[in-house]
DNA sequence: CAATGGTTGTAAAGTTTCTGTAAAGCCCTG
DNA sequence: CAGGGCTTTACAGAAACTTTACAACCATTG
């Protein structure tokens, strides 16, 4: 059965929803603040998270946005305090799939989690493909001729930003554009691109001196080339 | 709208796949075996082909292969009976575009299947031609005669230059113009120019002493002609 | 008609820039 | 403070760019 992360402060609260998701049939996780979520996910990435728009260590919305960015795009149910429309489309806005005003009945929030999943497994589509690489992007599982492959989130992001844009050649410009955003500065001459690629080409080419799938393309950048049509 | 072939030896499956695409707004043909694929591509060419891996006459990645054989690079989307050792051969034998493993819903089949043709779709556009030369520019690929040629960084905007000015005379001053921005300083009595003209005769020109496209306009610089039909 | 000078084709050598790679340092988190 | 991930650094080797030298070609000229 699903697993649901519930992260809320009040640990009262905590208490009822595990008990109701329980006999709902869900596995449930919870954690009471950002620190303690992020580490739980790190571990493990759950099928969908029951977040509090209020924690003690942070925002749930940039919680949630920060999910977004790096590609975990599994449903999160907001849990707002006040129902002002201010908080429902922020929350929406920020990536979330749903919100439940508190206070709530656990059985509309049960409701809400069973649809939320059911529309989201539809959606499978976040399964991403490429030769003999299978990208599941909201487990950030990766496999390499059926193998499970573990990858560090940049290398996570550099290869699903390289099967999105498949054969397209690749400037490091924009590689540096896409992967580090505004805030993080990155100088021109850095070499960084380039070690992440080795990196990656050690983890999903068969003989990394010889890649049949990230093609370098000197004086350019790099092409990412699925197959051999 | 698109045409999909759908084939696969289970009437069944074919209703409902049928009907599920038709609501799509997709035309839809179906085939039950090879030998009534084969017969209907020779008839006709369909944009997409959903193809079982299981056929009563044949394999579906057998079917693939020789599709591929013969250039026809349409996208093939491939159902698979069940998740496992499949995808692993799939990814390593076929030249399959995406796959879907059986039971599937058909929302997801229709999502892929848009997925799949937006993005082929979107590849026709950005690309010059001039004869028998094909060139992709995001892609930075260049084909002539069929052939795939690699080019240098210089060689590709110099061809890009003369496709973008083909039936002009470019002079060598021109060319340096453009070429070489002014940060790059260049002796007005080099002969680089020249010697990248021989080099991209040498990939393009099928004989090289004899250019069809580069001509040589003596005193003057340089003429591309794709005129040849 | 042969000599001359200017222009282009061509191959090869010289030079510069770019890339692969390993190793080491940094920074954050547990 | 140990470990993992990210970034920098340094250097060797590869690729691309440029120069150079010479041959071929053409037109003009003495």
């Amino acid at each position: 059965m699903a697993l649901i992360l519930v992260v809320d402060d009040d640990p009262d609260i905590l208490k009822v929803l595990k008990a109701n998701l329980e006999i709902a049939g869900f596995e449930v996780a919870t954690a009471t603040n950002c620190a303690e979520t992020w580490q739980f996910i790190n571990k493990r990435i759950p099928d969908l998270i029951v977040l509090d728009l209020m924690l003690p260590d942070g925002d749930g919305m940039d919680l949630c946005r920060e999910l977004r960015k790096r590609h975990i795009s599994i449903p999160v149910i907001m849990l707002t305090a006040r129902d002002g429309i201010s908080d429902r489309v922020l929350g929406l806005e920020s990536g979330a799939d749903d919100y439940v005003v508190k206070p709530f009945e656990a059985i509309e929030l049960v409701a809400r989690i069973k649809a939320c999943l059911r529309r989201t497994s539809l959606e499978s589509l976040e399964r991403l493909r490429a030769g003999e690489i299978v990208v599941d992007v909201p487990k950030r599982m990766v496999r390499v001729r059926g193998k499970r492959v573990d990858l560090t989130p940049k290398e996570f992001e550099l290869l699903c930003l390289f099967i999105n844009h498949r054969e397209k050649v690749l400037t490091r410009d924009f590689i540096r554009n896409s992967l580090w955003k505004d805030n993080k500065k990155l100088y021109s001459w850095s070499r960084v691109i380039d070690v992440h690629i080795q990196h990656l080409r050690s983890k999903i080419e068969k003989d990394p001196s010889n890649p049949k799938y990230i093609i370098t393309i000197p004086g350019v950048g790099y092409r990412f080339m699925p197959s051999k049509r």
